[in-house]
DNA sequence: CGATTGACGTACG
DNA sequence: TCGTACGCCAATC
C-alpha cells in the first residue's frame, strides 16, 4: 500500500542497518537508491521519519561534511550529539570527528554485486 | 494549480 | 580555496 513512499521506505531500511558507532551521510544513501542528487529526499525521509516505527537512528545520519545538520529536528537538539557520543562517536562542534574513519557507505558495506 | 521551501550535494566563477 | 548558483523530487503554502 505505501508504494508512494518507496524511496522514504528504503531510506529508513538502510537508517536502520547503520552499526552502532557508524555514520552516514544523505548523499550515500541517496546514491545508494541510485539518485545521488536527490539528497534532499533523504531529509524530506527522515523528517517523516517521525512518523515511523521503530524509531530509526536518525541520529547516524549527517550530511556530507560530518556536521549534525538535523540536530535541530529531534526533540532535544542536544540528544543527537548525546546518542552518538553513547555510541562511541567523538563530536566537537556538531561535527562528528574521525568522521571518514566511522563513515558507513551503504553501497560499500552493503556490498552491491 | 503554481510558487516556494527543504535534515544536501555538485558544479561553476 | 572559498562563495554562490543550480539541480532533485516531494510536500507545504
Amino acid at each position: 500500500m505505501q508504494k508512494e513512499g518507496d524511496f522514504f521506505e528504503m531510506v529508513w531500511q538502510v537508517v536502520r542497518l547503520i552499526p552502532k558507532g557508524r555514520v552516514t551521510s544523505y548523499g550515500a544513501i541517496a546514491k545508494y537508491l541510485g539518485s545521488a542528487r536527490s539528497s534532499r529526499m533523504v531529509g524530506w525521509a527522515m523528517n517523516a521519519s517521525h512518523n515511523v516505527t521503530p524509531k530509526m537512528p536518525a541520529q547516524r545520519v549527517v550530511n556530507r561534511n560530518g556536521v549534525l545538520t538535523g540536530k535541530n529536528f529531534f526533540s532535544n537538539p542536544m540528544e543527537m550529539q548525546l546518542l552518538l557520543e553513547s555510541e562511541g562517536i567523538e563530536i566537537k562542534d556538531d561535527q562528528i570527528q574521525n568522521f571518514e574513519k566511522i563513515f558507513w557507505d551503504p553501497s560499500i558495506e552493503l556490498m552491491i554485486e
